[in-house]
DNA sequence: TTGTTAGGTGAAGTTACATCA
DNA sequence: AATGATGTAACTTCACCTAAC
């Protein structure tokens, strides 16, 4: 449905920069289906930094503004909302690629994590003396152990409230900031005791 | 007001060519 | 010189939106 099929099947766009290919470059390419092998335009230096330029002004063009671009860079308007629709997708491939090399480290950070509470959790039980020696900051109360976690940041431990289960031995951490659901922000530590507990 | 149609556009995926190691 | 990898211009298809009717 698009313009993609039928009006711009078979319409090879070759560069031509003399100024005089303005009004060729309207007309169609009248090499019938199956003939000569489309050529590829490379873009000057100078063309591509005015499209980087305006790329980074607009991430989409308006029908008068690539008409005016494709002038300026003596260009076909098709070429120029091509180059945009690439240069969107090879952002959004970027951007994509960022967000899962954050993410990946976000899982190392928490398997990182998890080991150190693992291991936190087994200390505490092989301790077995009576009543922890973390006290409530709401109930001036012993804590037990299950209900600590630990900041990956500034490595205290602290306690994951509100507490329900006594008998409760995995902790488990608040995900409101899982970045999956936020666009590649970062931090995720601290959320659930800002400022003052750390 | 609602439904239909055509045209325009963007996203996603693919193809094909140019360049380079 | 031949070749495979890579980058990217160009193409295809689909979905969505909007204006005209």
């Amino acid at each position: 449905m698009g313009e993609g099929s039928g009006l711009m099947r078979g319409l090879d766009i070759n560069q031509v920069p003399s100024g005089a290919e303005e009004e060729s470059m309207e007309e169609e390419d009248d090499s019938p289906n199956g003939g000569p092998p489309r050529k590829k335009l490379r873009l000057t230096k100078e063309q591509s930094r005015l499209l980087e330029e305006s790329f980074k002004q607009n991430l989409s063009l308006n029908p008068k503004q690539k008409e005016d671009l494709a002038m300026e860079l003596k260009l076909k308007p098709r070429q120029v909302e091509v180059w945009f629709q690439n240069r969107r997708a090879r952002s959004k491939l970027k951007h994509t690629e960022m967000e899962c090399a954050y993410l990946k480290r976000w899982y190392g950070s928490l398997t990182e994590q998890n080991r150190r509470l693992q291991k936190e959790v087994e200390e505490l039980r092989a301790m077995k003396v009576g009543p922890p020696t973390v006290i409530s900051p709401h109930s001036r109360e012993p804590l037990p152990a299950s209900t600590l976690t630990m900041c990956p940041r500034c490595e205290r431990v602290t306690t994951n409230v509100p507490f329900k289960d006594p008998t409760r031995t995995t902790i488990t951490t608040t995900a409101t900031n899982h970045p999956a659901t936020l666009s590649a922000k970062v931090p995720i530590f601290h959320s659930r005791h800002p400022s003052t507990a750390c």
